[in-house]
DNA sequence: CCAGTATATATCGATGCGATACATCGATGT
DNA sequence: ACATCGATGTATCGCATCGATATATACTGG
């Protein structure tokens, strides 16, 4: 999932660790907040696989601050193709909670049909909870501890919530299929360029 | 987490492996669920550590089934005393999703002031996110992502809600303190044992 | 001048997950 | 009679991520 978000990020513009980490927590704002100590061995990762890249700042160096050290990558060839990839990857930990919030965060650049489907498998994934929680309660209904009931009725009540917001989202996205921003490269199959 | 989880579900009764995962799947309920591949690496460590203890089953073996192979675990003096204190340790990871959700499911058998403290440090945890959230939100406003701004509309409604929630819990510690289940035992200071 | 906070990168051990493997049992269907 | 499927049951592997920690410099307020 970091990886994900990162080469989204970067997707936008060049950028160093800090900054990125500073972005990844202001998108994600609630769902998730990753951690330095993730987001710098990606960095690495991605960086040695060849789908990032660091920025050869010596050029451009001694702009205003002496704070440098800092190690600005931005994506490659590899890179984008690699983001196009992961956005239309609709798997089973696309329906996760992290992989959820990640995937949302990035939708404007997700292909409407992979939206959907991104959606439905979330939905689907809620109900089932929803439900096995409904029935927990059901059954254990006052026998069991006061302070686990609690923890259920609001995780039932949650999931429930999430359910109606969901069925909005898919609502919203059948009358009015915002389309794609980026001219993402649909890998194989029907390839069309978002025009506008 | 996971740790807490074992040594509460043995507290009740001696267990094999996958009865415990049953349970604590059953327990956390939305929160949480642990899988197999956490679950027997920690039963070895708490092992190994004297924490809990194989019961010797082949003197009652022979029970009705031939599905044996089970490995039935125990709490040992230590796993008790082990189990008190990390009931007793409200630190920073209880204020985390997880850790609060394993906490609150185990708060009969914690002390009414400990109980207290994870509550409100909760609150407080909570709190500080609908901040940012709200904040985030007035700010960007309207420029941003449609899709962000539902993940963060979304994020705050269920921030406020939770500590709407919360403060419910709270008032009712207050007006109706329920008495300790267990004589935990209260490592230092004043070691009150519920009684009734 | 000093303390504290923000910027910036990095590494370590521990925790937990998902996939996978393996084996037995009971039920259900054919 | 046989096959197949789902539940029971334990186990391991590699990977992702976290939290703590270290290290340095720059800015800011008292």
């Amino acid at each position: 999932m970091l990886e994900l978000a990162v080469l989204g990020l970067l997707h936008e513009a060049p950028m160093h660790g800090y900054e990125l980490r500073k972005r990844l927590t202001a998108l994600l704002g609630a769902f998730r907040a990753f951690s330095f100590g993730s987001l710098y061995p990606t960095l690495r990762r991605l960086q040695r696989s060849g789908l990032i890249a660091e920025e050869d700042n010596r050029a451009e160096a001694g702009m205003a601050w002496g704070r440098r050290a800092r190690r600005v990558y931005q994506l490659t060839a590899d890179g984008k193709e690699r983001f196009a990839d992961l956005l239309a990857d609709a798997g089973p930990q696309t329906w996760e909670d992290d992989g959820f919030g990640v995937h949302l965060a990035f939708f404007s650049r997700t292909p409407p049909e992979v939206r959907m489907r991104i959606l439905e498998g979330r939905r689907r994934r809620v109900e089932e909870r929803r439900e096995r929680l409904r029935s927990a309660l059901a059954r254990a209904g006052d026998q069991i501890d006061r302070y686990t009931r609690e923890l259920h009725r609001m995780g039932l009540d949650s999931t429930e919530r999430e359910v109606r917001w969901l069925n909005e989202l898919i609502a919203h996205e059948w009358a009015d299929p915002a389309p794609t921003k980026d001219p993402h490269i649909a890998d194989n199959r029907q390839h069309r360029r978002g025009r506008q």
